[in-house]
DNA sequence: GCCCGGATTTCCATCGTTATACAGCACGGC
DNA sequence: GCCGTGCTGTATAACGATGGAAATCCGGGC
């Protein structure tokens, strides 16, 4: 390890000296300037990130905590993320909870406690409870569909909304028996539950059937959650002529179902996704989805984020002493496109 | 920041004792640990990482650069690494260099100095001057197909005898125009180099067609470069009974060109991928792949990672003044499949 | 020749934690 | 009653970098 002692010592300086010329400190003189830079590439010099973060006070981390990397949506919505936060000079630090809840509390715990500056997290079983005895205090911004009664800022889109735009597209193509696919069973906290709602708004408006023989329920919301639920809809006997599913995962494991089982997508059964991953645009049936804007959704959580670490604009001296009353929570609601493809169109 | 300093005073007694009680230190008096923890509890103490980490002259944080994590093949992978390196006491910090040479040059002169132990770095367009220049002295592993000269531990699967097994299997079913599907063009260092030749030395042994005229050229290898390529290649009226793909996603985006041009998969054009990613177990026509095994890739790579982090066995001290000479660089080969699905055999 | 003021460089303390060395103390053997 | 002998707990010094005060240097004005 050389340091900026090595450093110093080889031209001949006093570290500070050193530590002046990386961080571009103006009064250098041009020769002393030109001794230490020979001494850094010469010795291969590179600041200890560490010690710097340590005497900072703050590392210009911050995590994000997905449910699962494998779920093309979170993992492009983590490009966007990282990408975004390496314009604001933040870096990543990604991390995944399997979306279970004893890893969501151990992130809004606090695990890398002075490692990382503030932590987004897509929650999926946390429970307010969980917020409410929540230890650390780096700042917390909230990412996905579950809402919560803890003042934490949330980036979402409107779910009710999202959902009731697919329902309302598949009702305009003539559908009426339209299942919902991804409801989440044996939980008192529905995770689905605001697309669920949308679902229920829109048909019960349209005067379409709403009957729960239309609603499956999941473990999750892989393929093969989809690929199962969907198998189960058709075994009971529900007949739909269209699904509207939780995301486009459960779409996709739907629609090789539907394919499995002799069904024609979308002549027998329209399917509409959630999230506009890439696979949905190269399935044999292009997917018809929600698009959120995940590049906003990364823009404002990331943004959210950081303007509760910087100091905030012009803390006057005297207000120091009586802490000012900290912004009110946000809650941001980027927007989102319906996107008709081949699932439900057919091809044209 | 409630540190070890507020927990001492509150609890009446030295830091290091906290610290002490903080690190299960044996010597301890019962009544003091309670003490002590009482006043960590009361105030939520948590301890810095950043201190322990300098403290510590390391950090316990290992760097994974994959070209993108839009990729599932890269998504799944890191979630092993992710996984594997948790076991082993280890953080992962994920980052992508979009398959660019300047990016996966920053990675191994060392961004991030201090902050990682090492890197696990699975670079596309990296030269072997590239290496050769390194400044950064944190070890440093290689994934992928790319092989280079310098003396960094290596982790891949056998490209050639996985083609070869890949295009065995075409042959065998009794294709004898089998394309290649994603060669780079305009580069001297083939990326799918091994690949290739793997596909070209069995095709040639089996006596099949080898031309130029079936390997189609891609810019990048994602589900559109697929699609394009194949488009091509079909314009071109080179008419294969089999195109042998250098990944998923290409494969992906020639099934789907495939299928709007009205040609069936496997009847028409067989299909086979590499990667194994979710995806292709979803699509219309399951995908036939090689299944790199990704939890051995994942776990090789961390282990040959910190084979390097650790002291190594017992130097014994008077070999401590005369280095010894590091481990050689070594060249792991985790096992592979072939995965035969609809894109080649149909549906059963 | 001496002093002044700004530019340049150095010294010291500090971020939060832990390793090392040592100081207090109780207990038991003589 | 004295002195080792173990335990406990404390004081101090790092880890590497940087902010701020203090020290030094330099040329110019008197």
């Amino acid at each position: 390890m050389v340091g900026l002692k090595d450093v110093a010592e080889r031209a001949g300086v006093s570290a500070k000296t050193v530590s002046n010329v990386v961080n571009g400190y103006r009064h250098v003189t041009p020769a002393t300037r030109r001794r230490v830079q020979q001494a850094i590439d010469e010795l291969g010099y590179r600041p200890n990130l560490t010690a710097r973060h340590l005497r900072a006070g703050r590392t210009g981390i911050i995590a994000l905590a997905l449910p699962e990397l494998g779920n093309p949506y979170f993992a492009e919505l983590a490009e966007e993320v990282i990408a975004y936060a390496a314009g604001r000079d933040y870096t990543v630090l990604l991390d995944h909870t399997h979306g279970r809840r004893d890893q969501e509390v151990l992130f809004i715990r606090g695990v890398r406690a002075g490692l990382i500056d503030g932590l987004i997290l897509s929650p999926i079983e946390l429970e307010n409870e969980d917020l409410a005895a929540r230890g650390s205090d780096a700042p917390l911004v909230l990412l996905g569909e579950r809402e919560y009664e803890a003042p934490y800022d949330h980036i979402a889109i409107d779910n009710v909304a999202a959902a009731r735009a697919a329902t309302r597209h598949l009702l305009e193509l003539g559908r009426r028996r339209i299942a919902f696919l991804g409801a989440r069973h044996g939980r008192t906290r529905q995770p689905a539950h605001l697309r669920l709602r949308g679902w229920r708004e829109e048909v019960s408006a349209a005067g379409a059937a709403a009957g729960e023989d239309l609603v499956a329920t999941t473990d999750g919301y892989t393929r093969a959650d989809g690929a199962r639920a969907m198998a189960r809809l058709l075994d009971s006997g529900a007949a739909p002529d269209a699904v509207f599913c939780y995301n486009d995962l459960v779409a996709i494991g739907a629609m090789r179902t539907l394919g499995e089982r002799g069904l024609r997508v979308p002549e027998d059964v329209a399917v509409v996704g959630f999230d506009d991953i890439e696979d949905g645009r190269y399935c044999a049936a292009t997917l018809t989805t929600i698009a959120p804007h995940k590049q906003a959704i990364a823009r404002e959580a990331v943004d959210a984020l950081l303007a509760r670490l910087r100091p905030g604009p012009a803390a006057t001296p005297e207000s120091s002493v009586s802490p000012v009353s900290p912004e009110p929570p946000r809650h941001i609601r980027p927007g989102f496109a319906l996107i008709p493809r081949e699932s439900t169109l057919g091809r044209p």
